[in-house]
DNA sequence: AACAGGCGTTCGACCACGCTGAACGATTAT
DNA sequence: ATAATCGTTCAGCGTGGTCGAACGCCTGTT
């Protein structure tokens, strides 16, 4: 995944190893937790109740669990990103007028990343959440991410995630991918066309900043049903790259 | 809670310290967090790069920063609360139809957290974010929670936090603070009458679940000149509890 | 009641390993 | 050239993170 620790802390390690048992089950118990973390039981419980003076992790009832100090941390991250604050009432917007589930992502160690993440009208639960992440060489978001970061870059990404398949659409071939960048870059859109998943269609755009780097991508997305001929051609295109050049005016300097 | 840990574990304390340095200062440099966690430049080094390989941090061109694995995992741990889900979308509405600020927000080691903060037509920044801690007994969504919390939670919580004086209008005696709480259990609404900030009102309602335990609050607020009036006594407080009862509804057994 | 099995927590003791300070090459400033 | 400061690596000391055993507290079973 990342470039290796010369030398790794093992008692961070164990920390980490606790967090993720605690973020996947729900209030795990001391021993779950120890299980899980490889660690025995006190060893479990010291680094439990450490994080727990500092704040990071409650036991209420039913066990131990983390914090909302995770969710202070994560809008911290999320209010640093260049992009978040700026696109976000803009896919508010695009959301309500087309009816589609619009995304913001950005790229982060090598993956797509969900900064934001709404459906007009949203009475109903959303199962997709911020903080989702996802392959960038399958998605529309993605692709236009990928169209736009210095060729090295993209390559060391493909090098480490490779291109396999999700479904039957799935770009799995570099020199297809490739060309396919190109033509995002030169007609300013990209498409995922049940490349991702079966019934899903999506289309995408990237944003550049002040210096014409890809500070993230926005998409439209919803049932291929739906997304279909001039609305895939044309319309969605069209909103996407006049929402895209909005957003990018607050990053030329004047 | 903020239990002391019997045996705390020195390295995740200064982990946690890096966390802190990263999390307000943006992109320190090694040598600033070394100083900030009171550790030397190497060991700093070592808890940054063991982070890094474990993808909650990332070194970009400007130096170290948090990744947005905490996004993923803020976002975890608020669609792991029970109110959140539910409530979001009716806080949309009742802000576009109010054109205020509406707070969804919940107890959390002995403070409020707001989960989410929306204004109805967000063209402006906000400046105020989810995962903001808050007091309890200054604010309308916080007053509202301590008026359902067992009498026995409310004093331990006073004890640790007191009542500081935050504007004029606080309210610093717990006498006083004891008889309004009784008073909004009977009511049914809270209101922060410029006791957090001056020239800031705030009307908000309690959220139970099906065991008749707080598991949050609403609120709505605006400037002390809008809010004002029938708007203050009878509007706010009849919108809001409509719809802290269809909230409700979804906790109700059948 | 008495028991067995689960839990979270505390304790003592050992030796891995986290910590420091010094040294390194790479940058940038003077 | 010189100096200062950066991030990183290294060797070695000694502390403190680790484990297993033991404890008290529950819950369910007999």
């Amino acid at each position: 995944m990342t470039e290796k620790a010369t030398r790794p802390i093992r008692s961070d390690e164990t920390l980490l190893a606790i967090l993720e048992a605690l973020e996947e089950r729900t209030t795990p118990s001391v021993s779950d937790v120890a299980t899980y973390a490889g660690v025995s039981k006190s060893t479990a419980h010291n680094h439990l109740s450490t994080l727990r003076e500092h704040g990071y992790v409650v036991d209420g009832e039913r066990g131990y669990e983390l914090s909302l100090r995770f969710l202070e941390l994560g809008e911290s991250v999320r209010m640093n990103t260049e992009i978040y604050e700026v696109a976000r009432p803009h896919a508010d917007e695009l959301s309500r007028e087309t009816g589609l589930l619009v995304n913001i992502s950005v790229e982060d160690r090598g993956k797509g990343v969900y900064l934001y993440r709404t459906r007009g009208d949203d009475r109903i639960r959303l199962s997709t959440r911020a903080g989702e992440v996802h392959e960038l060489y399958c998605t529309a978001t993605g692709k236009a991410i990928l169209a736009h970061l210095p060729e090295r870059r993209v390559e060391s990404i493909l090098d480490r995630h490779g291109l396999p398949k999700r479904s039957e659409n799935t770009i799995t071939d570099r020199e297809t991918l490739r060309s396919e960048l190109t033509e995002i870059r030169e007609r300013g859109y990209s498409v995922d066309d049940e490349e991702y998943g079966q019934g899903l269609r999506c289309v995408g755009v990237p944003v550049l900043n002040g210096d014409d780097a890809v500070i993230g991508a926005l998409s439209a997305s919803g049932p291929a049903t739906e997304v279909v001929g001039e609305r895939l051609t044309t319309e969605l295109p069209t909103r996407l790259k006049r929402v895209r050049n909005r957003i990018e005016l607050n990053f030329r300097d004047y």
